[in-house]
RNA sequence: GGUCCUAUGGUCAAGCGGUCAAGACACCGCCCUUUCACGGCGGUAACCCGGGUUCGAUUCCCGGUAGGAUCACCA
């Protein structure tokens, strides 16, 4: 066969050798131990849980390293693409602070293009190239011939898919090739894979001994079979059968395959560190024999693990799915209004299992200043935790001012919910505002210790809607210690005795007052001691006022509530009730 | 089914041949306290099973079991 002939009939309109192809990508100029990173999302406008900590991982390695985070869109799949959805995911991660230093939309960049869709000349040059060397092929197997061959490989109970004596097209003639091509048969580009079976002539036959591949894998035999041995900088040395599938590189519409444009493209872009989810650990082998092939160094692979959550139905561990599960999409934790300082510091917690203990070291650092490893990361699937994610959340939100806070706030409801956005912005009733939200934000958040009652937008609003008349209603009734004339008796002299000025000390000893005055103990202490002595006690009492300014019977300090509520307001909401 | 990964309390996790097996979240109790929160103190709770190797295994090896991943002209 001649292969440089076979070559030619196939990609006449290539006429790039990978040399040239290779020279338009020089090495990086970036600082000793720099690493590059790559993002490589599909664009279907759908961005999760998941690629967010992927994309973490990325951006972490890359700008600890003084390297590059790049943005690659991987579009090899027409049927996948969604409008607009590179938007969605550059937005998406910017939101958590997330910044690409090149790729896709962005000016600049040596490296592009960064769309694989616009990238078909570079992978048919190298493809051309692989043929010109015997080491692909075109592959004429129909559906039906292919669906044959798998029921013929079930039936026989071994291992599916092309390769060995099922590679049926491997040895086809230059004429029948030709033939084909003529008649218009559709046709694939198939890689001529060495297989897994022991080759002396290429890897070590002594048992137990390990030859370096091409690549930089490590190759041993085990048992007849041929492995391969990969370092993952999150796994560590990883084994398996080599590939011996002639697996398809480039498709009947001349576009590669995510194999081989990962290949292509990671080594011409430079990318240093191969960062994707445990899903991919498995084509490993191919991606070895594919780097082999074209004589690329292989990148160091980190193969993050699969996020779980609990199955409510089968109590097992399971994948997060996109359908079934919506915490995993991003847009929950916006809509919730999580803040995403504390979705990263969260998510930081299950990246790396000493970030827990530093973060407890350095209450005030910076993320920036963490320094982040793939050693520390765990390689199996983490459950995500709502209640951890909770926690995290109130430590991350008591550290942001509060006037930064509202601001969020405000942004939310313009976001989510509109109908909030005039009262957080002071259009609906001037008194409101941003400052007036700020001040309830902060309520109880000075000290030694402060408040953690805010967690996101959504709970937060819940939290503080009672500052707002729109969505003030009592919620509770008075407590059983209390009758419903004492209740009224006690509104009634509040309100005679109320002075604004007062301070929290003066305000209280008249609360107090009231409450002795009415058969009330003092302190609830005495009351405990001897019950048959006293109606309640003074936090029975304060309660009731409680109920009548707040709504609720549990809230923060009431004399601070009132305070920002302002006179007015907290006299009114007392008198509607004396009516 | 083949292959690969994983296996410490309910969850996340330290551990890397000798520990009364850390810590965090959640849970429970007590204290503080006019409620709630915060905070403090304390508590319940774990090395999947079976073989080895070893003076000694949670830790190393083998087997089993369980969970997960993957076996496309999708990424």
């Amino acid at each position: 066969m001649d292969y440089e002939k076979l070559a030619e009939l196939l990609f006449p309109h290539i006429d790039k050798t990978p040399e040239e192809i290779e020279a338009m990508y020089p090495p990086r100029e970036l600082p000793e131990g720099a690493k590059v990173t790559r993002l490589g999302p599909s664009p279907t406008g759908f961005i999760h849980l998941g690629n967010l900590y992927g994309a973490f991982v990325d951006e972490r390695l890359a700008h600890q390293s003084g390297g590059t985070f790049y943005l690659r869109i991987e579009d090899t799949d027409d049927k996948r693409y969604v409008e607009g959805a590179v938007e969605t995911i550059t937005s998406a991660l910017k939101f958590f602070d997330i910044n690409f230093d090149e790729g896709a939309e962005m000016e600049g960049g040596a490296y592009g293009p960064y769309y694989q869709s616009q990238r078909g000349e570079i992978y048919q040059t190298f493809v051309k190239d692989l043929v010109k060397r015997g080491q692909a092929y075109p592959c004429f197997l129909t559906e039906e011939e292919l669906a044959e061959i798998r029921a013929e490989q079930e039936a026989a109970k071994v291992t599916t898919g092309i390769y060995g004596e099922y590679a049926r097209c491997r040895d086809l003639t230059y004429e029948e090739i030709e033939a084909n091509i003529a008649a218009g048969k559709p046709y694939v580009i198939r890689i001529k894979s060495k297989g897994n079976q022991v080759d002396p002539a290429h890897c070590c036959h002594e048992s137990g001994a390990a030859c370096t591949t091409r690549s930089g894998a490590k190759c041993v035999n085990h048992d007849g079979t041929m492995y391969i041995h990969v370092n993952d900088a999150i796994r560590g040395e990883v084994a398996m059968p080599a590939n011996d599938q002639d697996v398809i590189i480039l498709k009947a519409t001349g576009i590669p395959t995510y194999h081989f444009a990962h290949v292509v493209d990671d080594h011409l872009m430079r990318t240093t560190h191969v960062v994707r989810g445990e899903e991919w650990l498995m084509s490993l082998p191919i991606h070895v024999e594919l780097f082999d092939k074209c004589g690329f160094p292989l990148p160091t692979y980190c193969h993050t693990a699969v996020l779980m959550k609990i199955d409510e139905e089968t109590g097992g561990k399971r994948k997060l799915s996109k359908r079934k599960d919506p915490e995993l999409s991003l847009d929950y934790y916006r809509n919730e209004g999580y803040h995403p300082q504390a979705v990263k510091e969260y998510l930081l917690t299950i990246l790396n299992s000493n970030f827990e203990e530093w973060r407890m070291a350095n209450p005030d650092a910076s993320i920036d200043e963490f320094e982040f490893t793939t050693e520390k990361m765990s390689s199996g699937g983490a459950l995500f935790d709502l209640d951890k994610l909770n926690d995290v959340s109130k430590d991350v939100l008591l550290k942001i001012p509060a006037a930064e806070l509202a601001e969020f706030m405000a942004g939310w409801a313009a976001e989510f919910r509109p109908e909030l956005a005039p009262l957080f912005d002071g259009s609906a009733d001037a008194s409101y505002g941003p400052e007036y939200l700020a001040k309830i934000l902060d309520l109880g958040r000075d000290g030694k210790k402060p408040r953690k009652d805010l967690i996101y937008a959504k709970q937060i609003f819940e939290f503080i809607r009672y500052f707002y008349d729109d969505y003030f209603v009592i919620e509770e009734p008075v407590p059983e210690e209390v009758s419903d004339e004492d209740a009224r008796e006690i509104l009634q002299r509040y309100l005679d005795s109320y002075d604004h000025s007062d301070d929290q000390s003066q305000w209280f000893d008249k609360i107090r007052a009231i409450a002795v005055d009415l058969g009330y103990a003092a302190k609830p202490k005495d009351f405990k001691k001897h019950p048959e002595d006293y109606k309640g006690h003074v936090g029975h009492v304060s309660t009731v006022i409680r109920l009548a300014v707040m709504g609720r019977t549990q809230s923060p300090d009431v004399w601070e509530i009132q305070q920002i509520l302002g006179e007015e307001r907290t006299r009114a909401r007392i008198e509607a009730l004396l009516i």
